[in-house]
DNA sequence: TAAAAATACTCCATAGGTATTTTAT
DNA sequence: ATAAAATACCTATGGAGTATTTTTA
């Protein structure tokens, strides 16, 4: 189970059409098909109800239960995002130092 | 990243090492190294110090900093596992309402 | 008939194992 | 000298793409 199934599931929720989803995430339908479907056999339900040539789908029960899960996953991916964001920012700081060493401080070895 | 990786890193913070870590989890040594590496490149920090033949693993700063995270993933991870069991629980009770599909109701084609 | 999801097939990336090397204690 | 982590290398699995098929509306 990956967050990138995680955010295919939330995003079809929202368009309700596996074609558009994929558009948005930047990937293909088949991409976005495979996600759902890993999803759905690791968790043993089905969570949105679809069909070859269905124009609208729909959310199951499970789909519903599962739905807080996979939003607070997705929020703490976004953390995660933050976590990373804030490595880069104290690793350019630490860059700019890390310049003036050879000046300033006396070699290690 | 994966579970998997979050819950290496909880599991040597608990151990201090992580061949007693690769025991506790049923995998080889290398599988664990592999894994912190794996997260701490995504993450892009150190989090945890080790090195070649030392017996206690110290946690870094950042690793400090990203264990409340990890710890709300593995939570969380929890929660679905617990969701996979109840759709169990619903598969099997259905599943004992199935036999009697065929005396009870209709067929539907 | 048009549009959408599912499938067959293929390729490549990645995860994990064994064997080995390097190193702190 | 021992035990622990890291690395080299290999293999198997899984994820994603293209092309195609199936199906609903």
């Amino acid at each position: 189970m990956h967050i990138h199934d995680i955010q295919a599931f939330l995003t079809v929720t929202k368009t309700r059409n596996i074609s558009r989803a994929a558009d948005r995430l930047f990937i293909s339908q088949t991409a976005v098909t495979h996600r759902l479907k890993n999803l759905e056999d690791e968790l043993g339900v089905t969570l949105l109800a679809r069909g070859r040539g269905m124009k609208e789908i729909e959310i199951t029960p499970s789909g519903q239960d599962f739905l807080p899960i996979a939003k607070r996953w997705d929020a703490l991916w976004d953390e995660v995002g933050h976590f990373k964001k804030q490595g880069e920012k104290l690793a350019l700081s630490f860059g700019s130092v890390q310049t003036l060493n050879g000046y300033i401080f006396p070699p290690l070895i």
